[in-house]
DNA sequence: AAAACATTTCGATAATAGTCGAAATGAACT
DNA sequence: AGTTCATTTCGACTATTATCGAAATGTTTT
């Protein structure tokens, strides 16, 4: 994780139908969402979820793979735990009070 | 922590000079650092870097208190934790796969 | 191969964010 | 009380982002 992939993430994130999106998708696991039910459950319009999908996904938290004719969007964790570890890099002068968010990944 | 608070202090890290000036003031702990230091440090006009902190204050992830003539900034932990809490809330349909940022509190 | 279906791209428009020099504010020291 | 010093506000400009209907793309199923 770098600054510049840390903004995109952070940029992503830091829009209402965006975060909307993605804390739905945490939620939602491995399984994920296809984008139709994603723009039904939020009640956006396609063509506008898309453009925010495509963000999500550019910014690398969120994954798609394809099912049938559906596409199916997921939230990817390690980029979650890496954009918050990033964030509490070397605090307090690298006294070590960073938390050790590695547990997230194994459980997920 | 709600959605506005969580998209403001994201959109506050979303940028390249706050996003330096906040994970400099991480590391700088509860000592903080006085605006115009951060200034120097990072190269930036007094100007642009008081509309940067004004941000980051407003979004509630940077403190700010007065020392001699120096209006020093230090980043705010416990606000930080809330946001990791947020992205991470009910992960995996409730599964306990969050992870426990409680520590940091406490250590910093 | 054609029809049905899910999703994305296009296009035009409106709104918000970032930049920095110069002037203004306001606290502190003498 | 006036001067100095640190920081913020102002103003004018440029660039980026968000919106959504309609058309296009590309997959699957029959």
């Amino acid at each position: 994780m770098n600054s510049d992939s840390a903004i995109q993430a952070l940029g992503a994130l830091a829009h209402d139908h965006r975060l909307a999106v993605f804390r739905l998708l945490v939620q939602r696991g491995r399984d994920g969402m296809a984008a139709g039910d994603i723009a039904k459950a939020l009640g956006l319009p396609n063509s506008s979820l898309s453009f925010h999908l495509a963000q999500l996904q550019q910014a690398g938290i969120v994954a798609q793979r394809r099912e049938g004719r559906s596409l199916i969007y997921s939230a990817d964790y390690d980029a979650m735990e890496a954009l918050m570890g990033f964030l509490t890099e070397n605090c307090c002068q690298g006294a070590g009070c960073a938390p050790s968010v590695a547990q997230t990944k194994e459980q997920c």
